[in-house]
DNA sequence: ATTTTTCTGTTGTAATTGCAACAAATGATA
DNA sequence: TATCATTTGTTGCAATTACAACAGAAAAAT
């Protein structure tokens, strides 16, 4: 599985660019890529943080996908008729790669070992991309917000070997992503709280299974 | 894009056959594979319909995924410590080619021509995978089941360039498939009929949208 | 340092939904 | 053909949730 020191490696080599990749760095607020267009264009998120946001027909915000490093993104994963427009914003400075998914079989002209490390680790990030969004399909799937949270929040205990982790969202954005209302989620947290099933400080959840 | 012909060409051309592509048929019931261990193994559904079942905790059936002609599946998509097992069964008599990840980058050491093109067309098959899941996070999303039907109805619209269509699911299935409770859909479904937003005849549905 | 924006926290209320339970229809199997 | 299993369809009711609206805290921008 690729890493961050690896993913770090390829931003150092590429000074050395390879003829079929580009990166670009993006300050907050600016527009990464759309999904408007029909391109075979892959984005990757060497460092920073992107959102897929949704501007639906009332002008209404609404946070699609959020992506961290490794992350693998544009339209090429997204062949979904919204109506909506769809751009993906850097939530803060952010690099990112863009190459063509086709690159998968081809190789590079000048054999660049850029190219070759990232032809080898694309099929990685791709089924980790894979993961997360059956995982997220599990967390909605679940009937009920608290059944939601405890999912995730099993997940996360599981992920870091303990009962105590932080949150790696706002907890607007927990909301957004397990796709409930935020004040009904809050409501379900404070029950959580009441019937100490969990302990709340910040962002710090503590599970208190027994 | 690989399409059907294209499947049904590879499953020919197995017969020469690929040493590292593995082909069984399975009788309705059967168990294809299971997510219990760990391999880097890629299941591909050449014909045929299987479904990924969980049974939870009190033996609850329930199904997570259903996969058609082209589908790819096996646990290395499904990285996620549920603490339920996983199980895809064969819904209908049905052909599924095994296969490891890893082929991805090697090329066969016969360099037959199944080989190839399996690697060529792979990429695609896994896009699609991609687009499917998020079609369906994109569902679950919604807040309401009014809503989730009518999107799922206006895309299936689209994609049959036409206001009737069948249902690929039966309702019970659709149900599942928005993870919503069957009576509360089968109310809501009434309810868009006597709203003249839809027309409904068995399984067939018409948007009768102006 | 002050203003503005975003985030957290709370609550009442109405609407939606899950659940349980049932009957009829359809499909599968022996 | 008879029997069993699955699917469709329906309803009452209790529980959950979305929505709206607000205030204070924290963070970001000027």
């Amino acid at each position: 599985m690729i890493d961050s020191f690896s993913i770090s490696n390829f931003i150092e080599n590429l000074s050395k660019s390879c003829s079929q990749v580009q990166s670009r760095e993006f300050e907050k607020g600016e527009i990464v890529t759309t999904y408007l267009v029909n391109r075979r264009q892959v984005c990757l998120l060497a460092s920073g943080s992107v959102d897929l946001i949704r501007y639906d027909f009332k002008g209404n915000k609404d946070i699609v996908e959020h992506f961290t490093q490794n992350a693998v993104f544009g339209e090429i994963f997204y062949q979904i008729n919204t109506n909506n427009e769809l751009f993906c914003i850097a939530r803060e400075k952010s690099k990112v790669l863009f190459f063509s998914y086709d690159i998968f079989g081809k190789k590079c002209k000048n054999n660049c070992k850029f190219h070759q490390e990232l032809t080898e680790n694309l099929p990685n990030l791709i089924l980790s991309k894979i993961s997360d969004l059956n995982l997220r399909i599990e967390l909605l799937s679940k009937r009920t917000i608290r059944e939601k949270l405890l999912s995730y929040f099993s997940i996360l205990s599981e992920k870091t070997f303990s009962n105590s982790f932080l949150l790696p969202f706002s907890l607007t954005d927990l909301a957004d992503y397990l796709s409930v209302d935020r004040s009904a989620m809050m409501r379900e947290l404070k029950l959580l709280k009441d019937d100490q099933i969990i302990k709340k400080t910040d962002n710090k959840i503590t599970l208190l299974l027994k």
